[in-house]
DNA sequence: CGCGTTGGATAGTAAAAATATCCAACCGGG
DNA sequence: CCCGGTTGGATATTTTTACTATCCAACGCG
């Protein structure tokens, strides 16, 4: 496949798969020539990943980049990857300096994890993320229990435990397992947003008699 | 209070603020001569709306200038005004030309909210967005059965009437019923992620046994 | 009375994600 | 064997979004 017909299979114009094989999310063709590559069903499938993360997850390239990054790099243990891709797919945040009000945040996501007896890293950042989202929602005036917390962090394991997890292949290749962890995390937490949106939707009519 | 307080108690910069003002994100200070005016607390409470919606929302300011705009507009009666808010939170997505598979996406989640009896509007844009995710979860090649889907939903379902639309007081002023919907939506969704993220992480770290 | 702040208008910037333009090398059909 | 069209590669330009910066005349307070 040349580069016209991978573009003509993809949908994804010319340009930007040029731009995408600069930036290292494709991985270059089968050079035949100096000026001929040779594009297979894996870089279609790849480049479907990449629209898919960019217009549905709204990732910036520079995460799929890491995320392409960990895949390529055969040095890197399994689980490290699947460790480094996932970090990839936090929210782009600010750093905040350390306030009072952010501290204690912290603290209840740390003690909410062990509570749990949840197995993460104690730098995730994915802790940080969690405490300043609590904060602007106590700073909105809305706070929320640290018995919901429980509540909800159950309910989100048993999804993930029950449903998700076991989808993943650990011990097939690499590229296929962070595949999966990265569509797992990215497109049915999109689907579960909406979700929830449309139960929202009938929620509301249903409590205001439509 | 002027403008320096305001953002000095906000932390946003002036010209951001003056930004906000233009684009009818934050409703104009009481004028108490040419080059005075004065703002309030709803002012700086609105400041810190905006400011979660945009940094951890990833809402486009023209969303939040929509839901704005429909607070101040007395004449749409609230559960309308409800409804056109909830549809500005939707993902800006890209309208996609009815090919095939996407068509049988669409049916399948009308389908869906027959099935559940949901009250959702039969033009909701919410419908069209996740016909968009499953057409492309599918070609990624990790379909969800309908089975699935109705188990994600029905968790969906319980999760919003059971602990989420009790707080939204409907019959209080439009600015408050907006605002609860609107942070439920937008913040608690991201806290839902979040929290599903730290699930993965402790699964596949028990998975991967450490 | 004068100096700093304000509101309002206009212009400019930064970052992200493409797109566009060029060019020489090449391939394949006639 | 030659020539129109495609390709890869490099470089430049555009578009969108969310800000920032600059000016300016009018205040208003000490």
């Amino acid at each position: 496949m040349r580069i016209s017909q991978l573009s003509a299979a993809s949908g994804v114009p010319i340009p930007t798969i040029k731009y995408y094989l600069r930036e290292g999310l494709l991985p270059q063709g089968e050079q035949t020539s100096a000026t001929r590559a040779e594009y297979g069903e894996a870089h279609l499938r790849r480049l479907r990943l990449i629209r898919a993360l960019l217009e549905v997850g709204r990732l910036p390239v520079a995460s799929i980049g890491k995320i392409v990054a960990v895949v390529e790099d055969e040095e890197m243990p399994v689980h490290e990857m699947l460790g480094t891709a996932h970090y990839a797919l936090a929210s782009p945040g600010e750093s905040r300096p350390d306030d009072e009000e952010h501290h204690a945040a912290r603290e209840r996501v740390d003690t909410l994890i062990d509570e749990l007896e949840w197995h993460v890293h104690p730098e995730a950042p994915t802790r940080e993320e969690l405490a300043q989202i609590l904060v602007r929602i106590d700073q909105l005036g809305m706070p929320a229990s640290d018995e919901s917390m429980r509540h909800y962090a159950g309910l989100m394991m048993r999804l993930v435990s029950e449903h998700e997890m076991g989808k993943i292949p650990f011990d097939g290749p690499r590229e296929t397992a962070v595949e999966s962890l990265v569509i797992g995390t990215v497109l049915y937490g999109k689907a579960f947003d909406v979700l929830r949106r449309l139960a929202q939707e009938s929620e509301s009519a249903r409590i205001l008699g439509r």
